[in-house]
DNA sequence: GTAATTGCAAATACTTTGCCACGTA
DNA sequence: TACGTGGCAAAGTATTTGCAATTAC
């Protein structure tokens, strides 16, 4: 099932973030784009404009990034891309290195084999990946 | 065989640019690194500390991005990771996210098939990708 | 009532550019 | 000589923080 925002005020809550009007717009406007966006992005973007302000925004995304509901990714851009992390959800993304275009990919991904003997040789803890594709769309070909 | 200096400098000739000081220092340095540096990075490495300004090493890393030579990568900082692109040397990255610790990871990329695939499908040229893990390094934990 | 949250504004951090002097081809 | 390149300094863009006022619990 697809996740709502009651389900994403409730784990919030269950973090400790108290529910406002700002994290409800923000959550909202997350789960509506569907796509990783920027700080910048978002603080255009209606309602979430008219709303809060920038730092708000900002930190809101880094109490949900700690709580484990958003994630932040590179994208090969100078601005961080926030995500909303859903459960049993992956996405890898298909970027034009010219317009900056970014495409989910819906395959299904490969490196979680990867991923396991990664977690088993090492050692290391809370491991997830980044997997991203870049080159010149059609396009801008 | 491995790359040396004198094979990057002949690429970067081929490519246009001109033999300069700066270039072989700077190439030197990223040979010899083995490893994603940021602009600050290099900019306080010796010998490049004293051989030239941090808008030069910042102009040619572009230039050598721009003929195909390195490579910029997100890494999930703030700032830009430049990595030279060696010939039949693919890197993927594992990384804390807590002290920032950067390793390349030797396992076979398993990504690609995926990558044929996609470059098949959706006409997008020059593709390349970037895979990394992130998790809490046995230290940090 | 108490502690988290917010808005505003200022401070950082990193990147990018202009301009003129210089060095390479 | 001509044009790419270099140094220095300033500007641009994105992120991060301080503090007093406000709000959720």
């Amino acid at each position: 099932m697809i996740a709502d925002l009651e389900d994403l005020l409730h784990r919030c809550r269950k973090s400790g973030l108290r529910r406002t009007k700002a994290l409800e717009v923000l959550l909202a406007t997350l789960l509506k784009a569907d796509q990783p966006m920027t700080l910048a992005q978002l603080e255009k973007s209606r309602p979430l404009a008219t709303q809060c302000d920038k730092a708000t925004i900002y930190r809101l995304l880094h109490r949900l990034a700690d709580a484990g509901m958003v994630r932040r990714l590179g994208l090969h851009e100078r601005a961080a891309y926030f995500t909303l992390v859903l459960p049993d959800q992956h996405r890898d993304y298909l970027i034009c290195t010219e317009c900056g275009t970014i495409d989910p990919i819906d395959a299904p991904c490969p490196v979680h084999e990867l991923e396991n003997e990664i977690r088993n040789k090492t050692g290391y803890q809370n491991l997830y990946h980044e997997l991203e594709f870049f080159g010149i769309c059609p396009k801008c070909a």
